[in-house]
DNA sequence: CGAGAAGTTGAAGCGTGTCAAATGCAGTGG
DNA sequence: CCACTGCATTTGACACGCTTCAACTTCTCG
């Protein structure tokens, strides 16, 4: 889905990698936010005539297709979606806050840190971490896109992160052997991923 | 309000300035996002049990406080409010998704054109540009926050933004002769802060 | 009129970018 | 099974945009 377009549907992530990212006219590239498999969903829909950003897929990606007037009667007939969907939305603005402090104020090595513990623990939550790695299919092109990094600086922080020890990364597999110890390095703290269970505002 | 407290009600912000900032432990601080007089309104609900930014008055605020129960009965007497509240925090993600590509693509001069040029166009929506100017309360400081650079290379860029003839800014007002020039050089598209009244997904 | 906040200036340093080339790795076709 | 291809990763040398530090000036407001 391309910046600009509009979409025939609403789309459900359902499984698989993928990002949202924007572009400036002269070609640079912002990856804005993941999917990651285990997120507990993430609805894709336009609040704009025009889309403000494209979606690409990282890995084959399951989505699914929601057609407009379906998703509008959906609303309708349960009272309370709109709200679960107004508190999913809530969550996604303080990731995107977080975000932009990571690339505001976080060092190269920081923002490398911080972001492998968000992916980490999104997808541990979800059951996608075993014998403490993961599958990890995201390229130093990637993180250097979601970091505004170069590929050729964070290539070299990702070198220095492993010759800490606080991560083992290669073939595609990520292991972080002490979480809290990267969580240290990054500033890293969960609030903004974790709407509480025990919000009072907001029931679903 | 601080980062990681408990907000005891609901707020509507309703005229003044004021900002949403981040910090990190070693006390670096973003501005994540600003409230400027015009917005057409700007809720601040807590979807987490503390909150994960701090709110800053900027001028003095004008405010409305909800009582959570009152706000919870809100909901439910008027159905179609969570869905208005839930196209309103599209918009606020998409604006952060703006700020992120702001701050990590985009050239310290750009990044100031880019945040004259929303600021400007959210006063005037506000019909508060009288004269082809306004007030114009931030401090360099705030304008460093926002676009995480420091206070010393913001004035050196505003320096230059009033020789291009792009802006004139002096004791807290603000005049953009040519918006146009001034949008051109930040690469701004105002996409992502106007849901279109056209867009069918979402009726209010 | 005085004091603190905001804005301005210059010189020097550093984190990250840029450029360019080499190496490693996975899939494909012969 | 190996040569071939294209993408991802790695390495080194050098450049530059922005930061840092420190002093000075100008505003604002009691």
């Amino acid at each position: 889905m391309r910046e600009g377009e509009r979409p025939e549907f609403a789309y459900l992530m359902i499984d698989g990698w993928g990002c949202r990212y924007k572009t400036l006219p002269d070609g640079r590239r912002q990856i804005v936010a993941f999917f990651v498999p285990g997120d507990r969903f993430d609805v894709n829909v336009m609040a704009f005539k025009e889309m403000d950003h494209g979606v690409a897929a990282i890995t084959p990606l399951k989505v699914l297709e929601i057609d407009w007037d379906d998703f509008d009667r959906l609303l309708d007939e349960r009272p309370k979606l709109a709200r679960t969907l107004w508190r999913q939305e809530l969550v996604s603005v303080a990731v995107q806050r977080e975000w932009t402090l990571n690339v505001g104020q976080r060092s190269a090595l920081e923002r490398l840190a911080h972001i492998l513990c968000e992916l980490y623990l999104r997808l541990d939550w979800g059951g996608y971490i075993k014998n403490g790695g993961c599958r990890f299919p995201l390229t130093q092109v990637d993180l250097a896109e979601a970091t505004s990094l170069t590929p050729v600086h964070v290539n070299r922080m990702l070198q220095e992160l492993r010759r800490e020890g606080l991560i083992e990364l290669q073939h595609r597999m990520l292991t972080i052997p002490d979480l809290d110890r990267l969580k240290q390095l990054a500033g890293f703290n969960d609030h903004y991923l974790r709407p509480g269970a025990d919000a009072p505002a907001l029931p679903t």
